[in-house]
DNA sequence: AGTAGCGGCCTATTTACGTCA
DNA sequence: CGTGACGTAAATAGGCCGCTA
């Protein structure tokens, strides 16, 4: 069972998503309150029926109070959610008792914590595929500036010598002159693309 | 094979709480 | 110190899907 590390205090908490790192979610962001700890705590506390609908046996219900977990409580969901993103009923059973908390409250954490994972990949993608849009955008006017300089080569006097000198990169699929090498545009380093406007 | 019931998950949304200007 | 705006995270609601009897 993997659940709970024996070592879980000195591991660090990070987002599993691929190709980046970042920094703890909101475990460490509760650092100045260290004195509602115990208030929350108590406030926490499973209740004794050990049932998901409590009360409502008489009267009106009382509002909904949103517990906050502990440090300790989000400390050791973190490391069993890096663990393994879902659990299966028994872990969530062992999670909810260590922590006093009640196995809807686990299943929940878990709902929201791969929703807030899912999310901030997605954020991630997005910036990715703007940087792409944007080196993409970029080589596209290079290229336009390179059939430009190419048509004017063409139109001037030695059009013939010019044109027979035209070569296709095999490689690239790029228009290179046979004379300059330095005509063709830079290979694009970070992007390898098979797409190109033309 | 079709289906109703169930449980788990996902997604969108609501709501309570904490922080800060 | 009180207050409103805002962000965050717990909780809810509803739908989808896979499993099973």
């Amino acid at each position: 069972m993997a659940i709970l590390p024996e070592n879980y205090s000195n591991l660090d908490l990070t987002i599993s998503v691929p190709g980046f790192s970042s920094s703890p979610p909101s475990v460490s962001d509760e650092g100045s309150g260290g004195g509602r700890e115990q208030l929350k705590l108590d406030m926490n506390r499973l209740p004794s029926s050990e049932d998901d609908e409590e009360l409502s046996l008489g009267g009106s219900a009382p509002p909904r109070k949103k517990l906050r977990l502990t440090r300790e409580q989000s400390r050791l969901l973190e490391d069993s959610f890096r663990q393994n993103h879902t659990l299966n009923p028994k872990q969530k059973e062992a999670l909810a008792k260590h922590l006093m908390l009640r196995p809807r409250q686990i299943e929940v954490w878990f709902q929201n914590r791969r929703a807030r994972s899912k999310l901030k990949q997605t954020e991630m993608e997005c910036e990715y595929l703007k940087r792409w849009f944007g080196s993409l955008t970029e080589q596209n006017h290079r290229l336009h500036r390179e059939v430009e300089e190419l048509r004017a080569m063409k139109v001037g006097p030695s059009t013939a010598a010019t044109a027979s000198s035209l070569t296709m990169c095999p490689r690239c699929e790029r228009v290179t002159t046979a004379a300059s090498p330095s005509m063709a545009a830079p290979a694009k380093k970070t992007l390898p693309l098979k797409e190109r406007e033309h």
